[in-house]
DNA sequence: CCGACAACCTGTGAGC
DNA sequence: TGCTCACAGGTTGTCG
């Protein structure tokens, strides 16, 4: 599901509806995500103001302010601190305006309730997601630690790119999808950049020279920012925060297209199998 | 260190 | 209709 065009969707909306706000309910209807749901994280988060909602890599980031002591004896501290939502594979959350609470649906794992009304659902059926909290004074938690660099940003450039699949022999599409050579691009989006690169995404990583990499570093970006202006690709369970699709899906050139003509050439889109995932090419664009 | 793969979990669609 | 199998936007641990 979610790819880095999902999550800032996400990450957008939600900002735009609970910045400022204060958590007065929370409740977890299931801790088993990819990591336990904290006991006693209601404990922890009840009372405080999120102060601003952010993404890295794949990961929604809620920051917390400390918090006026007296309704805190849960051993957290009065310390602000930040919880951390993964949307796994088929994770989404779902803002709801004031005083709309529909009832609650299977795999509605999570609660947040906010001092103006909104109330926020986390969805995920497969369960790969994940809610943790990280507080101030803790070092950088281990999710975060070993992120390449965000795709949209400056420090990620052909040069750097170059420097770090230097002699690596895995193919372009898998080194594309790895979070430690840049993050946010998984299975959809990497083959749609390749595509747009005009790169066969089975050519080995260290072997692309600076001016194909240039062209691959600008058609990350392209096809992300494209994916994030048309809401997001929705295939099975992804959705935006009020609910609707994103339109994406509908726009790729390749991905989920094998046997349809290429949008460029017409010939066949190709389809082939990298290390369990399935990836989407067209031959004659992309050598 | 690197690369490939299984595991985590549920739902869906295809084929028999 | 009902069963089984393959596969699905991610990440992590393990094995060779």
């Amino acid at each position: 599901m979610p790819e880095l065009p999902e999550v800032e969707v996400t990450v957008r909306s939600l900002r735009s509806a609970i910045k400022g706000h204060c958590i007065e309910a929370f409740r977890c209807f299931n801790h088993r995500l990819r990591q336990p749901v904290p006991a006693g994280l209601g404990k922890t988060l009840v009372g405080r103001y999120v102060t601003d909602v952010r993404r890295r890599a794949k990961y929604l980031l809620l920051d917390c302010n400390e918090r006026n002591s007296a309704r805190d004896n849960t051993g957290n501290g009065k310390l602000g601190g930040t919880l951390i939502l993964h949307l796994g594979m088929s994770g989404s959350l779902r803002v709801f305006p004031l005083g709309v609470i529909p009832p609650r649906r299977q795999h509605d794992h999570l609660e947040f309730l906010f001092d103006h009304g909104i109330f926020v659902r986390y969805h995920d059926p497969r369960r790969f997601g994940l809610c943790v909290w990280v507080p101030a004074d803790a070092e950088t938690p281990s999710l975060l630690a070993k992120l390449g660099p965000e795709p949209l940003e400056n420090a990620f450039h052909a040069k750097s790119l170059r420097q770090v699949l230097q002699g690596r022999t895995t193919s372009i599409k898998n080194a594309l999808m790895d979070a430690h050579v840049v993050v946010g691009v998984g299975n959809i989006y990497a083959s749609e950049a390749l595509f747009r690169a005009g790169i066969r995404p089975t050519t080995p990583a260290g072997s692309l020279g600076f001016v194909r990499l240039a062209r691959l570093v600008e058609a990350v970006r392209a096809t992300l920012e494209d994916a994030i202006a048309a809401g997001g690709s929705s295939l099975r369970d992804y959705a935006k925060t009020d609910g609707s699709d994103g339109w994406f899906q509908n726009d790729c050139f390749v991905y989920g297209r094998a046997g349809e003509p290429c949008r460029r050439c017409s010939a066949p889109i190709q389809q082939l199998r990298q290390s369990g995932r399935t990836t989407f090419y067209c031959k004659r664009c992309q050598r």
